[in-house]
DNA sequence: CGGAGGTATGACCGTAGCCGCATAAAGGCG
DNA sequence: CGCCTTTATGCGGCTACGGTCATACCTCCG
């Protein structure tokens, strides 16, 4: 079993990708750079919410950013977040599986 | 990018991972299935408390519980959490190794 | 059946954190 | 230098959820 502070680490991590706006704003990121007004659009948050949203995410090294004179392009580089979100999936998928198989052998 | 509805789904998994309480239960459990009297000793959370925290998991398919006359065995099968652990883990270690190369190169 | 051990649940408190509003800070332009 | 655009931050409301206490529910045993 892992060290309650690694184990505190862990959960840190995870409680970043609990909540849609923060999940939502590195999905869009991974589709590749864009700017706060274009996050603003896709994801219809606040300006100030994104800000703070991506100032946590950039904390914990999801996110990057790089200003273009007033603007800052943000980005997402690692696919780590892909890859937790296709575990889960799977996940899920089979979870789904079996509860259809149970109703169909009632 | 994944629709808003999976988008969710994933959220609220993460959630149940983002809590050290239901962490440290998952974890204790892949060492082996073990009853709630060991869970409360491991932990040192309320009996109340545990019991919800499971139920949450259990709900989730993350754990599953086996009735022993009046006990209650509890068990985690399944590699996903320390896969998605393992991966979190890489990551932060690597964070880390940059931070200290930035640190020596300076 | 009555009581004891073990588990789930209702009620409640306190706090963390999401979210927007208003505003300050930072950086470009005439 | 003033002004405008873009981003970051102080403030406050609101809700969700972690955590506990008390209690109801279940299962076994005498």
């Amino acid at each position: 079993m892992p060290s309650p502070l690694l184990l505190e680490e862990y959960c840190q991590f995870f409680r970043l990708l609990s909540e849609p706006a923060r999940l939502q704003l590195i999905c869009q990121l991974r589709a590749g750079p864009m700017d706060v007004a274009a996050l603003i659009e896709a994801t219809g948050f606040s300006q100030s919410h994104i800000s703070r949203q991506l100032g946590q995410l950039q904390r914990a090294g999801l996110v990057s950013c790089e200003r273009d004179g007033v603007r800052t392009i943000w980005s997402a580089e690692g696919a780590l977040v892909d890859e937790l979100c296709s575990l889960v999936q799977t996940r899920l998928k089979r979870r789904l599986e079996n509860q259809l198989a149970q109703l169909q052998s009632a």
